[in-house]
DNA sequence: TGTTAAAATGCAATCGATTGCATAAAATAA
DNA sequence: TTATTTTATGCAATCGATTGCATTTTAACA
């Protein structure tokens, strides 16, 4: 039998004959109070399914044990690559502030501009931000850096900038793709990237081009393409790496959404996915997995990485610390390769 | 030239020379004070880049201004057709509650439980909720409804229950579907549908039942299936159709994913779609457009469904009106049918 | 010009939790 | 038993914005 809820400090202490310090003391676990008294307004404050005014707590405290997750605003119904593992890593973000009692807010701003910053801290709605690096130019981390905004990014860490990330083990996804293909008995195995200043791309480039050179194997410039991560982008990419050499065995494309685009292509252009031409992608996004072919791919485990997010972020506001986290990624074996 | 950031009403006030009362009023857009000092003050805060306290607001108003979205907790890396649509709802609501004044949090809550939301309410984090009403039991959302919870659902409303809602409109998606594919020339039309007991199946089922009527065509219970929203169900359920009539011409499937696991059935059967069996999806979800064989579908606009989610919300929680708005969908012929 | 109504502004209480400091109670030492 | 620590608890100020009521200023009226 559960009372009605109170709302306030003061209901509780009238209940249990203390003043609202005592009360404040035992909710937030104080050594100031005896053991006795805690346990007693404890059980109180559950009994009546108390809940505190965060609001109130929030402006005494002077924080809001609250993160704001920056979604950037766009032209309606684009649905990129980030957009499809978002939820996926929002869950674990949501999970891992959750359990560290935050909650999670999020924010939709220009992902060009960095003014929105500092209004939500100042406004005190949140305490730091969570952000996809890719979603933003280098210069605005930078500024954002020189503001001293407090922030975690999801991608690889900007050199020379001091801040926190959780990145995939891009070195790692190059390499198990890379030589998945290899181990199939491929030899033309063409690279399919994202852009190609993008750091993330650039570390898979190097596993992808340090692998075939373990095994023998030429890096072939000409096999070498790199788009934006648009469908249409892979789209014509496909299409010029089929151009260009006739013979390809092999495609390690850098997203699954471009991977599925590059299938199309190889089957529109007469050859077989994976006979004769095989493709391995990135992300396992439900897109890779719901396809008329399913892709064989580097499965990034998203709700970890929103976890890892959720968990460094809190230690650079508790501690100041700036951490760099890797999470690991798998290779997932399915049809096109 | 922007001046250094104040924090708090006072320091406007001084620099304006008034007292907090008139900047409370002048960034409030009071009427008790003069269009002058108004604009000269906004003048200044504007200048100076001032953010209000949200906690001081909150606690004295005794309201939020924030709205939270009820994600449903469950196993991990989970994805369903509302995780593939929810960003894009997301957004609108993000966006329409922007322009309100409202923040958005989303909280991860046990969709069999009620107790999250009396919580959140009496903690002040928040106004209101966001559901989508397909993640509840019924006897959930019938809970809430008696608890008062001030919330807006995603869905066909629940009869007999009072609580705001918006809704696609799925008879005219139903009837476009299914007129669609008459159209085509298709006589034997299947209906593939989720479970039995949704309303908004039931809904698109009666418009497929009466588009087949009105062209003096039979409707057959052997060429109705349905099934959970999972991509295995689906696969299930079309084996079923296949085998019970062979000389099947088209399948209405009330969602993308399902459709997809349709068109892979229908080819590993050895049938060619959209030439031997035409197929016809719903949502418009990415998985519909980037797909091998890309899904003539019904598009649902979830942009504008969050954002009317998020006003009608605003709407109920200002003047206590329950509306129930029927968002458009519309037939996006590609080739599967 | 004096009076009254209207408009503009300020004062001070309030929202509810936290916390430094003071005091009271209990425990320990003398 | 009294003085001194140690441990518990309470008092009251504080965080910053809002708003009912009081007061001042300005405008309108007689």
């Amino acid at each position: 039998m559960s009372k009605k809820p109170l709302n306030s400090l003061e209901d509780i202490a009238r209940l249990a004959h203390v003043s609202t310090s005592t009360v404040s003391r035992a909710l937030n676990d104080s050594p100031l109070i005896s053991q006795e008294t805690k346990k007693r307004i404890q059980a109180i404050a559950q009994e009546h399914q108390f809940q505190l005014n965060i609001a109130a707590r929030n402006l005494r405290r002077q924080q809001s044990q609250t993160i704001g997750f920056v979604a950037p605003v766009g032209p309606p119904s684009v649905f990129s690559a980030e957009d499809l593992f978002g939820l996926g890593m929002l869950s674990g973000i949501g999970k891992g502030l959750y359990a560290l009692g935050y909650d999670l807010l999020v924010l939709y701003a220009d992902p060009d501009e960095t003014t929105w910053a500092q209004a939500y801290l100042d406004s005190g709605r949140v305490d730091g931000f969570i952000l996809l690096t890719s979603n933003h130019k280098p210069a605005v981390i930078k500024s954002l850096v020189e503001k001293e905004i407090p922030f975690i990014g999801w991608g690889v860490p900007i050199p020379g900038l001091s801040y926190s990330s959780v990145t995939g083990d891009n070195r790692t996804g190059g390499r198990l793709a890379t030589q998945h293909l290899i181990d199939r008995g491929r030899k033309k195995i063409a690279f399919l990237g994202g852009p190609e200043e993008s750091l993330t791309i650039q570390h898979r480039f190097e596993a992808y081009a340090s692998a075939l050179q373990e095994a023998g194997l030429p890096v072939d410039p000409t096999l070498q393409a790199y788009t934006d991560y648009a469908y249409e982008s892979g789209v014509a990419a496909m299409q010029r790496l089929l151009k260009q050499s006739q013979d390809l065995e092999a495609v390690f494309v850098t997203s699954d959404l471009m991977a599925v685009a590059a299938i199309n292509v190889i089957q529109n252009f007469g050859k077989r996915v994976p006979e004769d031409i095989a493709v391995v992608g990135y992300d396992d996004l439900p897109i890779a997995v719901y396809n008329n072919l399913p892709l064989t791919t580097i499965r990034q485990n998203f709700q970890l990485v929103g976890q890892l997010l959720a968990e460094n972020l809190i230690l650079y506001l508790q501690t100041g610390e700036v951490t760099h986290v890797t999470t690991p990624v798998e290779l997932v074996v399915r049809q096109s390769a």
